[in-house]
DNA sequence: GTATTTACTGGAACCGGTTCCAAAAATGCC
DNA sequence: GGCATTTTTGGAACCGGTTCCAGTAAATAC
């Protein structure tokens, strides 16, 4: 089905050379103007498309792709960095290539894989950090690579403030009057070696120990990500002997499982108890959510246009930096003073 | 700093010549196990990876990519749909390239592109569907379609029954009391030609007739996706001489919208207002929200396998069917009767 | 009218693999 | 040891483009 015809058939049926069916092909300037109509319309005739194989074979061109890879790409916070990575490749003429991760060893597999296969020109792995064997194995075979959400001293990144994030969100709850701040988060020691949530319960130590409140082991609640699991935790964190006047999820989707526990509880919020969560994902508008605003459209975005500029110039050595975006509280109706202090 | 090196490099390198590196590195059993371990020393020796563009020219393999047009891929629903495609992809040799679409420009750009470009080998399209024209090039080009929650005469495709949804959910409110159903949804004439929201109305409809219930012309209310439309379009209902005693939104999404208008305006839901949505998104348990599932993932993996038969057996004429997924009702906690039979 | 450009054009060589065919080497058999 | 097989091997031809170089024809120069 799919058209046979080559460069050789066209020229043939024109009564012309391969060479020039080529030049006209590629615009070139060097065809006289009666030859190119009489190719385009052999062209046209056989409805021919050259291979792009074959071009790309004669020219050492690139497949003109950039793959993606993004851990639980449904989760909200990773939806947002990817959106931005599509707006920002669309308007180049790169393809994307989604490669999902859901478990260390798809990730590892692809990190593998992926210079070998040679499918993509380049790379931009979100909130993943590459093994120092890995980002080796990526200049051996001559892979850009950008991380979004990550680092490593040897690639280009785009990070985000994720421990300014955590240190606004404990001085707001401080500024209330708080003094027995919680915090749920993932696991720290979790197999993809995810950082955020490490980063912002450094924000949140800081600022403590900057305002000599004793940082209270019990207080923080680690687990799998997600509603139940935060639902659990609060259960958990409600139970203790001096329960805390205001929980600090990491992120947004956790801060749903607290509310949904405090709710089940009887506790009000913020009456009873504050709750902040981070991501800003779209239904904490709806839910009057406190939470931490961060850049996830534009760390994409910006993720592409380093990687772009990595690509165009990939000889000339102009200095790249890696950034760090700035995150921003959103104080909404979850939190207020503690209940003592009303 | 990409590796250089051909296979012809290995061959002068090992002592053999091309054909047997090129057996080796097809595992062809036409080679003796000590040249094997030659060629396979040098092979390690200088890092060398074949060519896949090279391969795929002389074998004249596809490119092992299979394309998503998805629109508005950050949208709850299609985000749904794009997981269980990933998923099923991602258990095949094949990588994904995502095409999203946030305009019908681009939607029929990419469907210009796509047979042109051979960069992928079959295609999937997400609730989109392409005019005659576009099947006709797509059959040209040889490239099989599958269309997920959409339809066309000359394709397979995965539908959803929506059309019972909008049933089903009538009928609950009916049988709770209600005579007064309002129903919000997209544009019915949107620009991308989605179908669901009409579907979706037909049930409204046909349910409606069948209990002799007018269909009051007032009740519906059309716009934008998105909560805030949704918001605008419930005060414009509450406002109405005789508003409605229950609300049928087509999405979830749009359903936020509704109860944040109820809500905004002293309503209480569902005591003095029931509320349906759609889609079953993750915040739907959450608020409680009685909504229809549909089976999104799965629609998206059955589209992938649909797509996956016709790549295998292109030739075979197996006999595919187009499947139409049912979907189920879940009641929570925003319906309830009507406030004049309390 | 001849010499020299200039404007096009044809086609061989090449990109880096695979595949096929003929030849070489190894093996089997008497 | 000699002949028939069988196993292994080298390399030319090919996939379908691009590119470069040499060649032709027309245009310009003198």
């Amino acid at each position: 089905m799919r058209s046979a015809y080559t460069i050789r058939d066209v020229a043939r049926r024109a009564g012309v050379g391969v060479g020039t069916v080529s030049r006209v092909l590629n615009d070139s300037p060097l065809v006289s103007e009666a030859t190119r109509q009489k190719v385009l319309a052999v062209i046209e005739e056989l409805d021919f498309h050259p291979s792009q194989v074959a071009r790309r074979l004669s020219t050492g061109e690139r497949s003109l792709a950039i793959g993606i890879i993004v851990p639980f790409f449904t989760r909200p916070a990773f939806v947002g960095r990817l959106q931005g990575v599509e707006a920002a490749i669309a308007q180049t003429e790169y393809d994307l290539v989604l490669y999902n991760v859901e478990t260390p060893g798809q990730r590892d597999d692809f990190c593998q894989r992926i210079p070998i296969e040679q499918r993509i020109d380049a790379l931009i792995m979100i909130s993943l950090r590459p093994s120092n064997r890995e980002v080796e194995h990526f200049k051996r075979a001559g892979l850009p690579v950008v991380l979004v959400d990550a680092s490593h001293p040897d690639l280009m990144s785009i990070e985000i403030d994720d421990m300014d994030g955590g240190r606004q969100v404990t001085q707001h709850l401080l500024d209330l009057g708080h003094t027995k701040i919680a915090y749920i988060s993932d696991h720290f020691d979790n197999p993809f070696g995810f950082q955020s949530s490490i980063q912002r319960f450094r924000g949140y130590k800081a600022v403590l120990e900057e305002n000599n409140i004793r940082l209270r082991p019990e207080y923080h609640k680690q687990g799998e990500h997600g509603r139940h699991v935060a639902h659990r935790l609060t259960q958990e964190l409600m139970e203790l002997d001096d329960p805390p006047t205001a929980i600090f999820a990491s992120s947004d989707t956790q801060a749903l499982g607290v509310m949904e526990a405090l709710q089940q509880m009887g506790l009000r919020v913020p009456e009873d108890i504050s709750v902040v969560g981070y991501d800003d994902i779209e239904v904490a508008v709806y839910l009057g959510l406190t939470t931490v605003h961060q850049p996830m459209y534009q760390s994409g975005v910006e993720g592409v246009q380093t990687l772009l500029q990595l690509l165009n110039e990939e000889n000339s050595n102009a200095p790249l930096a890696s950034y760090t975006l700035p995150v921003s509280l959103i104080v909404r109706e979850t939190t207020t003073s503690p209940p003592e202090r009303k």
